[in-house]
RNA sequence: GCGGCAUUGGUGAAGUGGUUAACACGCUAGUUUGUGGCACUAGUAUGCAAGGGUUCGAUUCCCUUAUGCCGCCCCA
């Protein structure tokens, strides 16, 4: 048997749906904060990568796939976004826009060759975003506001976002500098690999798992006392807005980022679930100013943020976060013979075409076996095909859940199902197929808001049944958006 | 790149150097002349990740490979 490839996944049945659910949260926020949806090449040439993230590392040198095609030219599948967007950002001139700063965001996979683990694997999926051409500290809060909204919306309670700053180059080097000469005394205290770092990266000292809570971690300096003024009073101002915004954070001196490219604000956000491993980083991000004109581009500032799709679908598992998850159909037709199968086959077009789900006999079941078969479909509805209710332009339909049953004409059948199926919990009235206003079409109106709660806030939504302590904006409130429900003071969330 | 543990049917799994690989769920069919979900009955792995070796004989022991889980390195 061919089994996949190390550190890929199939992602399929409920799981695909709650990732598409996911993706479509992570559209809506983006629409909301107004970035744009770019795609950038899943590989580029290898050099990208290399000057990008920098020659020297692990992560060029050993954790990249790599190859030569048949033209000869080295290429490297995407280990992340930024480098490609700010690749795109360059070669299309963007810089030339009047409109900047330049907003965009990604989803997409990217492509690692590391050991797989826990919360770790060779092809992961990753959304993020990135403002290219601006320097301004407001930035900096949106993309940290951004992303701790994504997992609001979501639903994720159990995250804590870390922020620091390393400052400029000149604050950079010198806090570099200054860990250098701390450590260099205590060398043989420290664990191998931080001997090794003390050379190679001696920032991710701070990171160091085996040496993490000894005193003379806890004692080195902190990247914030090497802040010059002009940083110092810049990271001040990214604090001062994530205050206004409301967004809960902790500085945290020991978050320094793997890459050189980054300079003032990074940060990180975790999910702090029990049981996610060691591997509990949702999400990071910070500025990159240098990375562009490294890149032949002009000099431009940056900040970007990226998270695993794959960690965040882990943590909303494990939080048991409840999703509008839609996997019943409206209607199974079931037949026997052969007259009937050609009915149903009629019949199943016809009603899809009116908009609903519906579902037919497949593999030859029997009658018991296609009771069963609905049951796992989870139908709302069985119509039961019978030649002689045919003759008499008639057809057994019963409520699956009620399990009542009635006969009716062929001719109303449409319009029963639209009276039968639009008048469960949602009272919106809806009749028109398309909209996704309706409790039947994943609205989530019915009950509670979708909108992935958080504690005290008020919903906006306009409906006054509708009892939410989301977090944010509830994002059933689009604004110049006119639903067609029906409903007066009920706002749809449809995105069309 | 390094290390630990794992891999038995559609699923969860038990098990042993030697005739038919437990048990449960599921699935299919029947009892039920076209209305299920209960009950009962029957069927449901020529196979124990792949390849090689030891042995009279291996799913069981050994080796290699593959994949999975967990950790280290690294972390974009």
């Amino acid at each position: 048997m061919i089994q996949k490839q190390k550190g890929c996944n199939d992602i399929y049945g409920r799981e695909a749906k709650v990732w598409k659910y996911v993706e479509s949260v992570i559209d809506a926020a983006m629409e909301k904060y107004n970035y744009t949806y770019m795609r950038t090449p899943i590989f580029e040439a290898t050099e990208l990568f290399h000057r990008g993230i920098g020659e020297g590392t692990d992560i060029v040198s050993k954790e990249t796939y790599d190859f030569v095609d048949r033209g000869g030219r080295n290429i490297t599948l995407r280990p992340e976004g930024t480098a490609g967007v700010v690749r795109s950002y360059i070669e299309n001139k963007m810089y030339g826009d009047p409109n900047q700063p330049v907003k965009v965001y990604y989803n997409g996979t990217m492509y690692r060759y590391e050991r797989p683990q826990s919360g770790r694997d060779r092809e992961l999926t990753q959304f993020g975003m990135e403002v290219l051409g601006s320097d301004d500290p407001l930035t900096d809060a949106e993309v940290i506001s951004l992303a701790v909204n994504i997992y609001k919306m979501l639903g994720l309670k159990e995250i804590k976002v870390n922020i620091n700053s390393l400052g400029d180059n000149e604050s950079r080097k010198a806090y570099r500098d200054a860990l250098v000469e701390y450590f260099t005394p205590y060398i043989n205290e420290l664990c191998e690999d931080c001997q090794v770092r003390l050379e190679k990266n001696p920032l991710r000292i701070l990171d160091c798992k085996v040496d993490a809570g000894s005193d003379i971690l806890k004692n080195a300096p902190k990247t914030i006392d090497y802040l010059n003024d002009a940083s110092k009073k810049r990271f001040d101002e990214v604090k001062d807005y994530l205050d206004i915004m409301q967004i809960k954070y902790e500085v945290n001196p020991n978050i320094v980022r793997g890459l050189d490219y980054y300079n003032h604000t990074v940060f990180e956000i975790e999910a702090k679930v029990e049981g996610f491993g060691s591997n509990n980083v949702l999400g990071g991000g910070g500025r990159y100013n240098g990375l562009c004109s490294q890149l032949d581009g002009p000099e431009t500032a940056c900040i970007g943020f990226a998270s695993g799709m794959g960690r965040v679908v882990k943590a909303l598992e494990l939080e048991n976060v409840k999703m509008p998850i839609v996997d019943d159909v409206d209607l199974f037709i079931m037949y026997v013979n052969e007259e009937e199968k050609k009915y149903a086959a009629y019949l199943t077009q016809e009603l899809r075409m009116a908009g609903f789900i519906v579902e037919t006999e497949y593999t030859g079941r029997g009658l018991k076996g296609q009771f069963k078969q609905a049951d796992r479909l989870n139908a709302k509805y069985i119509a039961i095909l019978n030649s002689e209710d045919l003759n008499n332009n008639e057809v057994h339909i019963k409520n699956n859940k009620t399990k009542e049953e009635d006969v009716i004409s062929l001719d109303v059948l449409i319009y029963y199902l639209d009276e039968q199926l639009n008048t469960g919990d949602c009272d919106c009235g809806c009749d028109d197929e398309y909209c996704d206003c309706g409790h039947d079409h994943g609205c989530g109106c019915d009950e509670s808001c979708d909108c992935g709660c958080q504690e005290g806030y008020e919903c906006t939504c306009g409906d006054d049944e509708h009892d939410c302590d989301c977090g944010g904006d509830c994002h059933c409130n689009e604004e110049g958006h006119e639903c067609h429900c029906g409903e007066d003071g009920h706002k749809c969330h449809c995105h069309e």
